[in-house]
Parts: structure tokens; sequence; C-alpha cells
RNA sequence: GCCCCCGUGGCGGAACCGGUAGACGCGCCUGACUCAAAAUCAGGUUGCCGCAAGGCAGUGCCCGUUCGACUCGGGCCGGGGGCACCA
């Protein structure tokens, strides 16, 4: 018996080093094998790595090692999401380069990964604040503006005062900007957008092909993207108080089935008639100013009571030129949806109800209830909004929701007023532009020029890329761009004279809607892809990746891949075939009496009975033991994956990231449970040098039959290796685990008996356990690959085992020759029955009836009913 | 407010398609080894009653479908996530 532990610390950069000088994980494209493209989501280089990437890097790596053994030619790529804030924010606090900054970092985290033992092509490695790869970022910006993809307009932009900066939504808290406090103000900027509502319709239904996605990322993308069906209905304005060159207001519904309740016309602050009237009446005007102020803070607008402003304008209802409806200019209605405009029916939206009931408008219920009396069927504070019949709406009485719908579109469409159709019908999409400006230094720029005479011109091919300058300082708030010296000061490529640059720079999210194509080919200078290589890898298969990301990243991968395809860069519709989102790391907090939090490694845990106590190292007071959440430096629960690969190893920490949550679910990382993974760690070592003295050698070939107890062994390890095989493909992980310790523990207790019963196995046993073994610890690689190869050289092999295929299975020794029944009585399991595997209902019924608990519960009577479910249950109904 | 997900031992979680509830791990208890401890090994561990054999109850709560429900249907309660004046 071998009894040196394992030492980890010494094993895995060894093997790291055999496996890297050997380039077994190097990927060919001209491989002839089937391919398989796993892919995790790429990090921002930060720093250092943290747990989140621990867990969502050894998923994806199980399975690209799995695949391997599987005989697949597989791709499983890094590279660094490296534009963004964070590295400016560093500039501007501790006064170095964003580019230093950013490639240090990668420099750190690459060798953190390295030490986790990934097997990744690091060949294909990209950093996207790399000209070599935002070159053709610029190039695909031109290519999509060229095919109509791109369009430059105005639009509303979180603004920061101090920072002079454009904010994103999540960065505005409050009304206030994140970093400098200041009150945000809504500006009217031009910028740059993609057009991804071209392919709003196409991005929904394609939805329904993705059926390797998790059906929560579908629905969530389903309301992102919003579509709903309506109909564009015409409100001619009466003419008295009429303004000049206003006439008509369009409205969008899609309960064009209520119009016989519409008792107002809702129109929003920024509408151009609203415009309009503010600019003859003070009073409108100031109206349009307070919902202008309150439009900041989110807060608010949700919060905010519904308003309105009569604007003394009436409005003729289509099906009745004497029914006239007050428009009011209204706090709650959006310009940019639809058409800024609605019909108010008070008795079906609860928004229009309570509107009505602030200024004392009709409330006519004009659907009810299927069998409700349409005389006192009335609305309270609740405005009805299920299905029902139509009722006060004179031609529509007693139709059926939809039918009501159809009519008035149909009656509408075909009536006309000045030439054009009352109504005409509308799909209308909730999805809006991918505006991609931001007044920052640190991205890809924009490759356009502006010239006083051409406009907007594109940067010429021969050009690119823009590179950003070195050279710039951020002793200053706002765009270092902006206020270089030169470097936007160029001559306009059409006429030659002076112009300048565009300095914005695109929004980071950008440069993830592609990386996963550039690795197919990351190489090729010529073009963003190579056509060859992208139709050979693409879609990835697996892609893995937190939940965060469900709507905005892999939306706009969905619109890129769509956009490629449109100007030739791809031929693929959908980038991701199979896409899994995994759960968060969490831990618990401890909370001292100061209200200030203790990190892990400054506390220790003692029991106390069944209770957990956690002391302070340092002078001893307990701090309370707080909810588990998030690791989050502010609540201090971090735990740095260095000092866990440091002390530990890398198997263990991937050991326990795959063991006991479901992949899906958070996982609560404890110092009891990483213990318990690394006396797994050193039990198989022990395991397996036990078994290296016990079993035959290796490549000694199966025997024509074998003993009971060789048998049970054999049984063990290919109902182990199914087992295990089925859910790596799932990615249920922490199921396979489970089997696998299974099988160490019954491999183990083998050992044991041979040891008491001589310390010899016998042949027939010895030839099992050698086949046993080898299973298990193929079984253990994807997981723990560094303690396989150790196991593996330990059991007398020669080979890599990163480099061996998975074992072939023999099906045959999963079936049993008699199988063990449960019986249960009235439905509850009450004994066991043995029988034959394929024994007859009669036959089992007769072996039922024998058993001593049946014959108790029967108490000498027949039983009413005897269910057999073949190889699966007996039940007696007594 | 709307949409989605989840509630199983002290804890994380298993249970395939409606068929033995609690696999596996953590923790805890007992024993072996040891001068002792750690490590390791063996056994136990849902609750209640019982010396035991065994019995009764049990998957958030209530009702239903079924020979049989953690699993299916209806209604509640609790926790988490997403969206949020989208007409």
């Amino acid at each position: 018996m071998k009894s040196e532990r394992y030492n980890a610390r010494e094993a895995e950069p060894r093997w790291q080093r055999v496996w890297e000088e050997r380039e077994i994980f190097r990927t060919a494209n001209d491989d002839p094998r089937p391919k398989y493209y796993v892919l995790e989501m790429f990090p921002y280089p930060s720093g250092r790595i943290h747990m989140g990437h621990v867990r969502n890097y050894t998923m994806g790596d199980v399975v690209a090692r799995y695949m391997r053994a599987r005989g697949h030619n597989v791709l499983h790529p890094m590279g660094w999401d490296a534009f963004g804030m964070p590295a400016e924010n560093a500039a501007i606090e501790r006064k170095v380069h964003p580019k230093a900054w950013t490639y240090d970092n990668i420099a750190t985290m690459k060798s953190q990964l390295k030490s986790m033992g990934l097997s990744l092509d690091w060949s294909r490695e990209v950093a996207t604040c790399d000209p070599s790869y935002y070159r053709h970022q610029q190039k695909m910006f031109l290519d999509f503006w060229k095919a109509g993809l791109v369009e430059r307009k105005t639009s509303k932009v979180n603004w920061d005062p101090v920072d002079q900066t454009v904010l994103a939504n999540e960065q505005v808290i409050d009304g206030r900007g994140w970093r400098s406090g200041a009150e945000v103000e809504i500006r009217e900027l031009t910028q740059w957008f993609f057009k991804i509502t071209k392919y709003s319709d196409e991005l929904l239904t394609a939805l329904d092909t993705l059926d390797r996605w998790p059906e929560k990322v579908r629905i969530m993308q389903k309301n992102w993207i919003g579509k709903s069906e309506g109909l564009l209905v015409r409100f001619m304005l009466a003419a008295k108080n009429a303004l000049s060159g206003f006439d008509e207001v369009e409205v969008f519904t899609t309960r064009h089935d209520t119009l016989f309740g519409a008792s107002f016309i809702a129109i929003a602050p920024d509408h151009p008639l609203a415009r309009a009237i503010g600019e003859r009446d003070p009073k409108a005007a100031a109206f349009i100013e307070e919902c202008r102020r309150t439009g900041t803070a989110q807060e608010l607008i949700d919060k905010a009571e519904k308003k309105g402003f009569d604007t003394g304008l009436r409005a003729i209802h289509p099906f009745d030129p004497g029914w006239e409806l007050p428009v009011y200019i209204a706090n709650f209605i959006l310009m940019d949806y639809g058409t800024g405009a609605i019909f108010g029916c008070p008795a079906h939206d609860q928004r229009d109800l309570d509107f009505a009931r602030k200024y004392g408008l009709p409330v006519v219920p004009v659907v009810v209830p299927e069998g409700a009396d349409s005389k006192t069927f009335a609305v309270g504070d609740e405005a009805y909004v299920e299905d029902g019949r139509l009722a006060n709406s004179r031609f529509l009485d007693d139709m059926t929701v939809e039918a009501a719908k159809e009519e008035v579109a149909k009656r509408l469409e075909s009536e006309t007023r000045g030439n054009r159709p009352v109504a005409q019908r509308r799909i209308q999409f909730r999805l809006r532009d991918w505006g991609i400006s931001r007044q920052r230094y640190w991205g890809c720029p924009i490759p356009v020029i502006h010239c006083e005479e051409h406009g907007a011109v594109p940067v010429p091919d021969k050009d690119l890329p823009v590179q950003l300058p070195d050279d710039v300082a951020f002793d200053r708030p706002g765009n270092p761009l902006d206020r270089h010296p030169t470097w936007k000061h160029v001559p306009c490529p059409k006429c030659g004279k002076p112009a300048r640059r565009e300095t914005d720079t695109m929004d980071t999210f950008v440069d993830s809607s592609w990386y996963f194509l550039r690795f197919t080919n990351p190489w090729i200078e010529s073009a963003p892809t190579d056509a060859k290589a992208a139709q050979y890898w693409m879609p990835v298969d697996q892609y893995i990746g937190g939940v965060e990301h469900a709507i905005l990243h892999l939306l706009y991968s969905r619109f890129f891949t769509r956009a490629m395809k449109a100007t030739g860069h791809a031929n693929i519709e959908e980038p991701f075939a199979g896409l899994f989102t995994q759960g968060m790391v969490v831990h618990e907090t401890y909370e001292k009496k100061d209200g200030t939090y203790a990190s892990p490694a400054e506390i220790r845990i003692e029991a106390d009975g069944d209770r957990r106590r956690a002391f302070l190292l340092k002078g001893g007071e307990e701090v309370a033991i707080g909810a588990i959440e998030k690791m989050s430096k502010s609540k201090r629960n971090t735990v740095d994956p260095d000092d866990i690969l440091s002390s530990y190893g890398a198997d263990t920490a991937r050991w326990f990231m795959l063991s006991d949550s479901p992949p899906e679910r958070d996982v609560i990382w404890s110092e009891e449970g990483v213990q318990g993974a690394h006396r797994f760690v050193q039990r198989l070592y022990r395991l397996a040098n036990d078994l290296a003295e016990m079993a035959a050698p290796a490549g000694t070939p199966h025997l024509a039959s074998y003993g009971p107890a060789a048998l049970a062994v054999r049984k063990s390890a290919h109902g182990a290796l199914a087992r295990v095989s089925e859910d790596i493909e799932r990615l249920r992980f922490n199921r396979g685990v489970a089997q696998i310790y299974e099988l160490a523990n019954t491999l183990g207790a083998a050992v044991n008996e041979a040891r008491t019963a001589g310390g010899k196995a016998a042949s027939d046993l010895a030839a099992a356990l050698r086949e046993a073994a080898d299973i298990l610890i193929r079984l253990v690689e994807p997981m723990m690959p560094h303690l396989a190869e150790e196991c593996w050289a330990a059991l007398g092999h020669k080979t890599l085992i990163a480099e061996e295929p998975w074992p072939a299975l023999e099906r045959e020794l999963l079936v049993e020759d008699t199988i063990t029944l449960p019986v249960q009585i009235n439905g509850k399991k009450r004994a066991d029955v043995t029988v034959a595997r394929d024994a007859a209902a009669p036959e089992v019924e007769a072996a039922v009836l024998a058993l001593e608990p049946v014959r108790r519960a029967l108490e000498g009577r027949v039983p009413k009913r005897i269910i057999v479910v073949p190889q699966r249950i007996v039940n007696v109904v007594a």
C-alpha cells in the first residue's frame, strides 16, 4: 500500500507542462473527425479571475475533454473582452494607461486560467482591444452601413454633466450618475445605431428553432422583442380650436375592439402636436417641462401618478362624426412606442382607468365576461382586461373580442379620409435599434470622418484600422479622443478638405457579438472571418455563461450573425445551437458587531452542537453568520481562486464546482465543501495505487468468463460509465460526480475485501478490477485532469489519459437476469420480490401472494386487484 | 402590476416517462487503529413509537385525478429572478 499523499502543487504544473509540450489541445481546422465547438463566455480582464470564472470554465472544460474522448475535433478557445470602462476608470484613479492596465490584467488572468488545467487552444487567443481584432469590426461596421443596417439619428441619452459622458440606464442610480453623483440630464444626441429592428420578426420566430436553449432565456428574449399586432387609427381633429398643420392624430392600438368604449385621446409630451401646443400655450409648455423632469429617475416614473393636460382640442370618433373626444397630453404616453398617441378606453385598461377617474371621464364597459349581464356589469377600481363578449358597441354587440377586432379593422381599412384609409393593420415591436455610440476612449473607434460638405464619410478600406492614439490624458472629464490635439483632424476622403474624425467609440457589446466567429480562424488578416473555417465550426455546439447575458449579449450576437450573413461575412443563421446558463457562486457572510463584514479568510468556524459559530482569527470576537449571497467586494464574502488553487490545487476546486449543486443553480462555496472535495482527491489517489497493486497489469485482455464477485465489479464499472456519459452530455455534472463516488466506493470495498481475504485477488477479479480502475480514472479525467494523469500513470499506463478514447460500453452488463421488484400493498412499499427478468405476470403474482407481509395484510381474503408493471413494481390492492 | 423558476432530512441535493422518497456528498454519532491527536477505515444517521421484529407519519399547505403522486390538474402560502406606464 502506498501511503504518501497526492501533491497537487507539484503534480499539476508538471502535467500542464506535458500537455503544453505535446500541444495536445491545439486544434486543426482540417481534421476529418466530426467537429464540436464548446465555448464559455470570454472574460473581461478586470484583474484577477473570480470563482464564477472557475465554475464557468470548469464546466466547459469537462464538455471539451469529454467530446474529445468521444472522437470529436473539439474547438475550445479563449480570449478577452478587453475594451470597456473599468480600464478608463483605472486610468483616472491610478494614472495607468488603459492599454497597459488591460494587458497586465490579461497576463495575470491568463496564467491563472492556465493553472486551472483547462484544455484550451491558446493559439487562437484574441483580445478585442487589439487593432488586429477591431480593424475587422470597423470593416464590418462600414459593410453594415452600406447594406443599410447602420443609421445615424438623434436619440435621448442619459448625460452626466460632470463626467461629460453618456451613461447607460443601469449606470443611473436615483437620477444621478453612478460615479460623479451629478444629476443626470436627458439630452438629445446624434448617435450611431445598428438597425436590429430590421430583424425583429426573424429574431423572434427563430427562437423556436433554438430547442437547446433554456426556455427561460427564450421567454426573456421574446418579451424583450415584444411583438404586438394592432391597428393604426386616424382620429380627425374637430375644426374648432384647430391648430394649423394638425388636422388629425394617429394612434396605435391592440384593442380596437374597444373603440366604442373610448373616452379620450392621449398624446406623449414630446409628440409633435404637444410641442406645437406648447409653443402657443405657456401652461401646456409648463406641463410638458414637468413631464420631462420626472423623466430621468426610473423610480419616479414607476410611482408617478397619471397626469394629463387638456389641450382643448377635440378628436372625432372614426365611427361617429358627432362623437367628440377630448385630447390630453399625458405623462404616461411614450413617444418612441407606436405613434406616441393612444385612445383611452378606461373600462379595459388600468392606466386609462386611473386617468379617467382623476379627470372625471366616462367609463363605459364594452367587453363583458361571458354570461354576464351587459346592463348591470360595471367597472369599479379595476379595469376588466379579460376576454368576453362585446356590449354597448352598436354593430359589434355580442361578438367575441377576436371577431370585433377583425370587424373594426375591416371597416376602417376600407373607409378613407383624404385619400388614405382611416386605419391600417400594423405589427409593432418593443425592440429598439441598438445605439452603439459611446463618448469614451477605450473602445473600437467608429471609422467615420465628418466633412462639412460631404457629411459622414466612411474611412476608406486602405486606411483601416482607425487606431486609438496612445498619447491621451485622463486628467479632465470627458472623452480624451475629442480633445486630443491632432487625432481627429484629418482630410475628408472625398474632397481632401479639413474634416474631423468621429470621436465616439463602439459599445463593447459589439466586440463580443462576433468573437466566436473570429475564433474559427483568428489568423486571417484579410477579412473578419474565413468562410471555410466558419462554415466548418459554426454554430457553437455548446455555449456556457451567466444568465445575466440572457438578453443583450445573446440578442446582439444573434443580430450580428444575420448582419454578417447579409454582408457576406458568414453564412449562418444562429450562432449558438446549445446554450447553458450556469448559476452563481455564493458564500455566507460574516457580520461584525460594528456592522462591517469580515472576509472568509479572516474567520474560523467552530461547531457548537448542531450549530456553527464564527470567530475572528484576530482577537477572537464572535461574528454573526449572515445570509448566503453572491460573492461581492462590498459584503467581503469573496474567495480568491488563487488561494484555493495554491492550497488545494485546481482539481479540488474543479471537483467542488461540479459536485452537489445542479449547474444551473447557485453553488454555495464553503470551506467544509472544499475539504470534502480534497478528501476525495486523496482517496482516489490511494485507491488508484491500491488497485495498481491488486489488479491485473495494464493491457490484460478480457477473460472469457468471470465469477460472481468479478462480474459485480464489471457491472458497477459499466453502469457508472453509462450514467456518467449521459450526465456529462446533459450537463448534469452533480449527478456524474455522485456516480463516480459510488464506483469509487464499490471498488474501495472490493479492494478491502480482497485484502482481508488474503491480500491477493483471484485472477478473474484482478482482471475485472483492472478494467474497472481504467474506467474509473477515464471518467474522472474531464473533471480532474491532473489527478487522472497521475493515477493513470500509477496504474501502469504509458499514455496520456487526456488522449485516450472514452471506454466502450458493454450494454449486456447493464441487464440483470433476475430482478428485484418492490411490492406495494395499497400503494405503500411493504416487501420485495425477486423474480426472473422476463417472468410473466401470473408467476409474479403467485410469488407476491406467497410473501409473508402480503399474507398478513390480506388476512386470508382475496386481493381486489394486483397490478404488475413489468420490470418496475407490483401493487396489491387489498 | 405582468411573466418565469423554485419549495424534499441538520445542510447541498438524488428520484428516468406517474411506480421502492432521501442516491451521492457535507455535517453529526458510534467503533477500530493510536500514548494521544490528525489522517484513514468500518458502521449508523427523516421523524415518532418499540429492546427488537416491526408499525405509523412524511417531499411548503389544501383539494382533486389514479391501483399508486415529489412527479399530473385546481386553489393558496413562502422564496428567488426577469420586465415594467409598450397602448
